[in-house]
DNA sequence: TTGTGTTTTACGACCTCC
DNA sequence: GGAGGTCGTAAAACACAA
């Protein structure tokens, strides 16, 4: 389900070509860059909201003028995306210090020592609730890496001890929330994130970097899957004067969240 | 248990922009 | 020159079938 919705909001997402309106590294530094053509142009979003607004009851939906083309999921995008998880507490144990409201996902932050610690699986003390759901629980995608990686991201590279460390649940969840919200991270949120998730900011960075890349290849991939085996044009997707419109593939998200939908999603993804 | 395929971190090369 | 972008890739971590 996750997939399907990433997919839903990822209408400009081609792997080249022009890029809609986002924010891009120019915004990020506040600074107009326009004729990268591998980088995203600036959005005009308002930089005292850029930080403050997520959606929320009082804001339910962006101002328009924003242009920000990945709409906020609602609250039961996620709830579907990441499953039903535990009730929440009235007041998180352990509330992210950071940023704006998160306040769309139903998985509270993790009691325990802090940020990037997960004290018991997402779904609860004996997790599995049902026949099989050892490893396909709503919970799958994140359950796997618990016991790794102790949260310290301790930014290990190839030349270290550790080649490379695993992402907590708690961490992988911010990320993707904040993925989700937008593709581009601004510095002043990369700080915040990086500071709050026991990361570094190039940690947090590369993440980005290797999440897009996986979306784009997702899109890829299921661009291929969508089209009748041909051989290879000039009209490659990916070189499409204007871009391909996966808007006009993915023309909304209840679209994708359909069943019908292309990309096959797997079993753990879907509520 | 093992072999194999996939996903996840992390990096380097190269690019554009200021 | 430094920042961050994409692209390609290495290798660990993981999933799963045999």
């Amino acid at each position: 389900m996750y997939v399907g919705y990433v997919l839903a909001c990822n209408a400009w997402a081609p792997a080249r070509g022009p890029a809609p309106a986002r924010a891009g590294a120019s915004e990020l530094r506040g600074t107009p860059r326009t004729r990268n053509p591998r980088r995203p142009p600036a959005v005009p979003r308002l930089p005292s909201l850029l930080f403050t607004w997520r959606p929320s009851a009082a804001h339910p939906a962006p101002p328009k003028a924003w242009g920000r083309p990945f709409p906020p999921a609602p609250k039961d995008d996620w709830a579907a995306a990441y499953g039903p998880g535990p009730a929440a507490p009235a007041a998180s144990p352990a509330p992210l210090a950071f940023g704006p409201p998160l306040d769309f996902s139903p998985v509270p932050a993790p009691p325990g020592p802090g940020p990037g610690h997960l004290a018991q699986p997402l779904g609860g003390p004996g997790t599995p609730s049902s026949p099989g759901a050892q490893r396909r629980t709503p919970y799958e995608w994140m359950r796997r890496s618990v016991a790794a990686g102790g949260g310290s991201g301790s930014g290990k590279t190839r030349t270290k001890d550790k080649y490379r460390v695993v992402y907590t649940d708690h961490q992988r969840l911010e990320l993707e929330k904040e993925f989700h919200y937008s593709r581009y991270i601004t510095i002043r949120r990369k700080s915040e994130l990086a500071a709050n998730l026991g990361l570094t900011e190039r940690q947090v960075k590369i993440w980005f970097q290797n999440r897009r890349a996986k979306e784009r290849k997702v899109n890829k991939k299921k661009q291929q899957q969508q089209q009748p085996p041909q051989p290879p044009t000039a009209h490659d997707i990916t070189a499409t004067p204007g871009g391909p419109s996966l808007g006009g593939l993915c023309p909304s998200n209840t679209s994708l969240l359909a069943t019908s939908s292309p990309m096959p999603v797997k079993e753990e993804f879907l509520p």
